[in-house]
DNA sequence: GATTATCACCCACTACTACCCACAATATTA
DNA sequence: TAATATTGTGGGTAGTAGTGGGTGATAATC
């Protein structure tokens, strides 16, 4: 089993009647060390799950935004409200709030994606939707993003 | 046995039952060092095969996108979605996940292709349709790239 | 205080996959 | 040329991952 600090792929899983979802194993073998999470809204429409470690990270990081910007207090507000802490059970899965399902438009199944220090939790709905309409890039914004990172 | 780095080259394997993929041992070789990769979807319709070391230079650029920008997020996503780590197995293959097969249209035959860093894994089909049409460069093009390089 | 609802923990089943072994074909060495 | 190692390909199996449901303890409501 390969190990890496940071999730990567995107995985298809059921939530039950009780609101459980499954975490990958990859994504749990990733980090064995952490067994708390940190549920919240996404900024997009979809959940976020951060591991302890990293929701703390950004505790600290969340003093630097602006008071001023409007996207910078939307985000501070989005993270802080709707956040939940949470242990995986013995299968590995999280109870995620119905809030946050509901926000999400999840039901039944649901889409895993591991974004490097996060989870994301999407309805196959929500993700298409979101595709479709703000979520293209256009080609200049492709090609700006990619030129920041790497070749 | 020549001693490179850098993947070059072009093999024919077959994709088995399971999605496994044969590594060609030169590939091997050149970076024995290396034993886990990451595969995910090409900008081409193909297969990236990232060795980790080279994955990594990438997540690290990945860090430095903004949280709060939405083309950064979907850009990020589009980048961590489709990957997967791989190890090789005892017989140097590696399992290649069946959405990235479909995407890359690849049933039965595979053609491996080194590109420097990073491995391309292509169906005949879309390699050669490619090729007839986004793939050929304007002369134009070309020259302009040609004057990038260093010879 | 009695009743209901909620949640953490436990058990059970099925499908898959990581690991193992096998073998033919080619390449390398003696 | 014969012997040996390596390479590419195929398949079986034990363990694990994903899913569903039950139960007792605790909290909430009347």
């Amino acid at each position: 089993m390969v190990e890496t600090r940071n999730y990567i792929g995107e995985f298809h899983y059921t939530v039950d009647s009780k609101g459980r979802v499954n975490l990958p194993s990859k994504f749990r073998n990733a980090r064995v060390d952490e067994t708390v999470f940190v549920v919240t809204r996404g900024l997009d429409p979809c959940i976020y799950v951060y591991p302890l470690s990293e929701w703390n990270k950004m505790e600290n990081g969340l003093g630097n935004l602006s008071q001023l910007r409007r996207p910078d207090r939307t985000f501070l507000r989005n993270m802080t409200r709707y956040a939940t802490h949470t242990t995986y059970d013995a299968q590995g899965r999280i109870i995620v709030p119905k809030v946050l399902l509901d926000y999400a438009k999840i039901v039944k199944k649901a889409i895993i994606i591991g974004v490097l220090n996060k989870i994301e939790i999407w309805s196959h709905e929500s993700l298409t939707e979101y595709e479709k309409s703000t979520g293209n890039l256009t080609d200049m914004e492709y090609n700006d993003l990619a030129g920041e990172i790497y070749l």
